[in-house]
DNA sequence: ATGGTAGTTCAACTA
C-alpha cells in the first residue's frame, strides 16, 4: 500500500508539530507541502529525518514554498516549469520507484482580470506543456497540491456569492478539465464523498465553523495509477486544532 | 460593498 498525501500547511516553521504529529498518525509515505514560506537553508529536515522521513524542497522567503516528505529518496528531482521562468517557487517535482510526483501550488489569482489572474493562466499553460511531457514518460504519474481551482459548483460553499471570483472562474476550470482531458483522474471523486466536502476554509467569519469552504487541494492520478486508488479522502481533523493551517491535507492510498 | 483572520515582517503584502 501507497499512501500520498497534499497539504498546505500556510508556514512550516508555525505548523512543523502539527505535521509531525499528523505523520505520525496518518503515516503516509509521500507528502507534498505548499506555501512552506521558507529557504530551503532552512528547512526543518532534520526534524523530518528523525521522524523517519527524507526532504526535498523547494522554497523562498516569505511566499510560496513547496517541499515532498517521503519514506524512500526522491530521483530526477525539477524545481522548476522548463518553459516559464518564475522567481516563485511553487513546483516540485520527483520520482520514488514507478512513481513520479509532481507537487503544485498554483497561484491564487487574487481577483479575475487582475495582473496576478493574468499570471496564474500564464502558468497554467506552461504547467499543461510540462504535464504533457511527464505523461508521454510515466505511466505511474500523481499530480496533487493546492490547485486553487474550485473545480465545480459543488466543489463551493455559495456558488452564487463566488460567481465570478477567483478560483471558480471558467477560465480556470478550463484548465483543470484540460488535466483531466490529458487522461489524469481526480482520485476524491472516484469515491462517493459527502456534500459540501471541502479542503480550505476561510480564516476570517468563522470560515470553518460554518463549514464556508472551497475544494481546491486535489490528488490527480494518471489513469493507470488511479485504477490502484482504493481510498481518497481530506482529514479534516488538523484544521479543528489550535492555530491550524487554513487548508487540510488530502490522502489517497493506491494498492501498490 | 466591505470586512472579517493569519503569516511574514515590522508597513504592507498575500491569501
Amino acid at each position: 500500500m501507497l499512501k500520498i498525501a497534499t497539504w498546505n500547511v500556510n508556514s512550516i516553521r508555525v505548523r512543523l508539530p502539527q505535521v509531525l504529529d499528523w505523520l505520525a498518525v496518518a503515516a503516509p509515505d509521500i507528502v507534498a507541502l505548499q506555501e512552506t514560506k521558507i529557504v530551503n537553508e532552512l528547512f526543518p529536515v532534520e526534524e523530518f529525518r528523525q521522524a523517519g522521513y527524507q526532504t526535498i524542497c523547494n522554497g523562498q522567503k516569505t511566499y510560496n514554498g513547496v517541499a515532498i516528505i517521503s519514506k524512500t529518496p526522491a530521483s530526477d528531482v525539477v524545481t522548476d516549469l522548463p518553459t516559464f521562468p518564475d522567481p516563485q517557487k511553487r513546483l516540485l517535482h520527483a520520482r520514488y520507484g514507478d512513481i513520479a510526483v509532481v507537487n503544485l501550488y498554483i497561484p491564487n489569482g487574487m481577483a479575475v482580470g487582475s495582473d496576478k489572474y493574468a499570471y496564474k493562466l500564464d502558468w497554467l499553460t506552461q504547467l499543461q506543456q510540462f504535464l504533457y511531457e511527464r505523461l508521454g514518460q510515466m505511466r505511474l504519474l500523481v499530480v496533487l497540491g493546492d490547485f486553487n481551482i474550485a473545480p465545480a459548483d459543488e466543489d463551493v460553499h455559495d456558488p452564487a456569492a463566488w460567481q465570478g471570483s477567483v478560483l471558480v472562474s471558467p477560465a480556470e476550470r478550463a484548465h483543470f478539465f484540460q488535466f483531466i482531458d490529458k487522461g489524469l483522474v481526480d482520485c476524491y471523486r472516484l469515491f462517493k464523498q459527502e456534500v459540501h466536502s471541502f479542503t480550505w476554509w476561510d480564516y476570517r467569519a468563522a470560515g470553518f465553523a460554518r463549514n464556508h469552504g472551497l475544494r481546491i487541494d486535489h490528488i490527480l492520478a494518471s489513469r493507470q495509477l488511479a485504477e490502484h486508488c482504493k481510498i481518497c479522502r481530506i482529514d479534516t481533523a488538523p484544521r479543528k486544532l489550535e492555530r491550524p493551517s487554513d487548508h487540510a491535507p488530502v490522502i489517497a492510498v493506491f494498492d501498490l
